[in-house]
DNA sequence: TACTTGATGTGGTCCGACCACATGGCCTAC
DNA sequence: GTAGGCCATGTGGTCGGACCACATCAAGTA
């Protein structure tokens, strides 16, 4: 006798009161990013329940990337309201994506998706636009190992997925690349010739800048669409 | 001296521990959907650490959608590994929203994003079409209350993004939809006549579906998107 | 045969203790 | 008077143990 969309969740447990009760602060304003929670032993008083209920509510917004923990006395210590989406979204897909739920193609053509949507969204003068061509020259050094460029390129998308000014598709950029981090970079090791590899990278990335700086976003969407399924093509995946 | 990309954490927390041993038994493919895990006491003796950080990494999991904890004894005991991806992303879309850093204008864009590319590529044989149908024609009856009508909406679009076969943008609808489900049960609250949208979305819903059973994926992609968009500007967001 | 009852094992909650850590103020030595 | 060391305080982190509610199953009983 539930409605569809309602689900019947039982006796609620104690973590989730105390759960609930952060979250109506949050939403009430009473809890600001930047703010403190009441330490974990006053919370418990407070809410009448065991400071390990409040502990456990506490570690799952830690996890969710609400909330800091941090031991000791200070500006550090305490438990204080961040606010950090991709932490979340990341660990999640990493860990759906170790139950074999959730496929890497799957990932990966939705990366394509978000990304090629933020290069058409993009603004041409986004300031995080200043920040894609500073790391374009730091790329551009010769001498630098594989790890380091990948950085480089890890935080050159992500400056353009922040260039389109939507705070949901970054975190789930984010989350999205940090979810198969390890796979990409066991994908790269199996490069032919990385050299060759980053120079073109490195032509493709100049294009997807230049091309959103024109203004010019339907070909940005397709030059960005081309850059990573060219990549995964190369590196072998779908087609064992 | 650590790499960009590699983060370094500080000294694990015990329930990081069980949280990684977990996480490695997953991708092992020792512990897969549908599987238990040991009993917390066991596994707390196992691993050497106490029962508590055992609970809180679980909690964790929970969270996450990746187990589902049951008391007592037989089929619905103890804790077992499921997999449903749109909780976690749900709940922390959820909060990351109470914490005003994710503005949900930013969320519906998304979804208009993610929906109007699931319905271009939604194959015109794809089974989850069938069961579109079949609530499109349980929308149709005379005198659903609001809250039905709603409900079967929601059903809709999700078996719209699912027949997309993605489950990355699948999961990722359906948490979008979850974390503003309140707020737009008050946007539509403040509709001028309700009897009128209804009929208007009923029917631009028949388009959408008809469009992708003809095979033509860019129709249906700027009808569901016009869909979306003309329901929240009807309801009064965004412009005030 | 049918029912009752207890043993067993699960997660859920609580309590009290101790640890490591970081700060701040007091107290001492110079 | 100042500089240094030291301890009180408060924070989260971890631990072990206890008890509860619950669901099943097996043994005993009517």
């Amino acid at each position: 006798m539930w409605s569809d969309h309602i689900k019947y969740h039982g006796p609620m447990r104690t973590h989730q009161l105390v759960l609930s009760w952060i979250e109506a602060e949050l939403s009430e304003g009473r809890l600001a990013v930047g703010g403190r929670l009441p330490a974990e032993r006053t919370l418990a008083e407070q809410l009448k329940v065991s400071r390990t209920s409040v502990r456990e509510a506490i570690r799952i917004l830690e996890a969710m990337g609400v909330v800091r923990a941090g031991v000791g006395s200070g500006p550090d210590a305490g438990t204080v309201v961040i606010s950090d989406p991709t932490a979340a979204l990341g660990s999640a897909l990493r860990l759906h994506v170790a139950t074999q739920h959730l496929p890497v193609a799957d990932i990966v053509e939705t990366r394509m998706l978000l990304e090629s949507w933020a290069a058409s969204r993009a603004s041409p003068e986004a300031p995080e636009l200043e920040e894609a061509g500073k790391l374009l020259d730091e790329m551009a050094v010769e001498g630098l190992d594989v790890d380091e460029f990948l950085a480089l390129d890890v935080r050159f998308h992500l400056a353009l997925a922040d260039a389109a000014g939507n705070a949901v598709v970054s975190a789930m950029m984010g989350s999205l690349r940090e979810s198969i981090q390890r796979y990409a970079a066991q994908l790269t090791s199996s490069l032919p010739d990385w050299e060759a590899t980053a120079t073109r990278l490195k032509a493709e990335h100049c294009g997807i800048l230049a091309a959103i700086r024109n203004g010019d976003g339907d070909r940005a969407a397709r030059l960005v669409a081309a850059h990573i399924e060219g990549y995964y093509r190369e590196a072998g995946m779908g087609r064992p």
